[in-house]
DNA sequence: TAGCTTCAACTATCCCTTTCGTAGCAGAGT
DNA sequence: ACTCTGCTACGAAAGGGATAGTTGAAGCTA
C-alpha cells in the first residue's frame, strides 16, 4: 500500500501523529503557517476522503485521528527517496544523513548500535 | 537553498543524474511510464524555468543537464522527511530504513563503518 | 522539388491542491 | 428572545501539475 501526501497534508499529518488526535482548532494552532479555519478543515476532510484520517464527534466539534501510522508513510517515502534520489542505495542515503546534519556522538552511537543489533539478528 | 521536485519532475531528474545529461528522447526512453514526447519536453522546460536543469544545443536537438546535484536534492528531502515524518529524529529514520528493506550483512557493515568513521572524526 | 521525419515552441485541457468566504446551527451569556 | 462565539457544511476560485495536440522549422530521401 502506497501512502503519499501533498505538502500541506503532510504538515497536518505530522501534527496528528504528534498529538495522537486533534480538533481542527488544535491543528490550526500548531501549524507554522497562519491558515483560515476552513482551510485546515478542508485539508482534514480530504485526508479523510482518502482514508488517511478518521474522526469522531466530541461535543459539537470533531476530533480527527490518523488512520495510517507514521511508519507506513515513512516506508513509502523512504523507498521513493532511496530509489529516485539515492540511486537505490541506502548507504548513500545514510552518508547524506550523517553528513548533512550535525549529529551528536550519542546519536551516532545509538545509530551504530542499531546496526550492530541488526547484524546480529541477520547472522542467525 | 531549498530544492524540491514534483513527482514527475523527480522521475526526470533521477534520469539526468544517472546519465549526466540527456536529450528529450533519451529521457523519454528511460521513463517507466510511457509518456508523449511533448510531455517529457514540458517537464524539462519547467525544470529549466525553475533553474534546476540547463541545456545546450546539440545538432537540432537539445541536451539537458542537471544544474543541481543529487546531494542538494537529497539534503532537502531528508530534512523534510526527518522533520515531518520522523519527528525530527534521524534515529527513527534509520530504524525504519533498516527494518523496511532487507539489507545484506555487507551493506549493514559498510553502514556501520560509516558511522564509526563519523564518530572518530567527531572525537577530535 | 515534394514529401517524410524529427524536433522544439506554443497552446490547451483536465484535474488536484490550496485557500478561504458565506451560510447555518447549537450552546452560552444577557 | 437576542446576540456572540465556536463549530461544521457547502462551495468556489486561483494556481499549478500532468498530459498531450498542433504547428512550423530543419533536415533527410526519393
Amino acid at each position: 500500500m502506497d501512502v503519499t501526501f501533498t505538502e500541506r497534508e503532510l504538515d497536518v499529518m505530522a501534527i496528528l501523529w504528534e498529538l495522537g488526535s486533534a480538533t481542527v482548532t488544535e491543528v490550526r494552532d500548531r501549524l507554522d503557517d497562519d491558515l483560515a479555519y476552513t482551510t485546515v478543515l478542508t485539508v482534514l476532510r480530504t485526508l479523510e476522503a482518502k482514508g488517511y484520517v478518521g474522526h469522531r464527534e466530541e461535543g459539537k466539534a470533531h476530533r480527527y485521528m490518523p488512520l495510517v501510522a507514521r511508519n507506513a508513510a515513512g516506508q513509502s517515502a523512504l523507498r521513493r527517496l532511496t530509489e529516485k534520489v539515492f540511486a537505490g542505495s541506502p548507504e548513500l542515503l545514510l552518508t547524506q544523513l550523517v553528513s548533512g546534519r550535525r549529529l551528536s556522538p550519542e546519536e551516532l552511537k545509538r545509530m551504530r548500535q542499531l546496526l550492530d543489533q541488526r547484524l546480529k539478528e541477520a547472522r542467525q
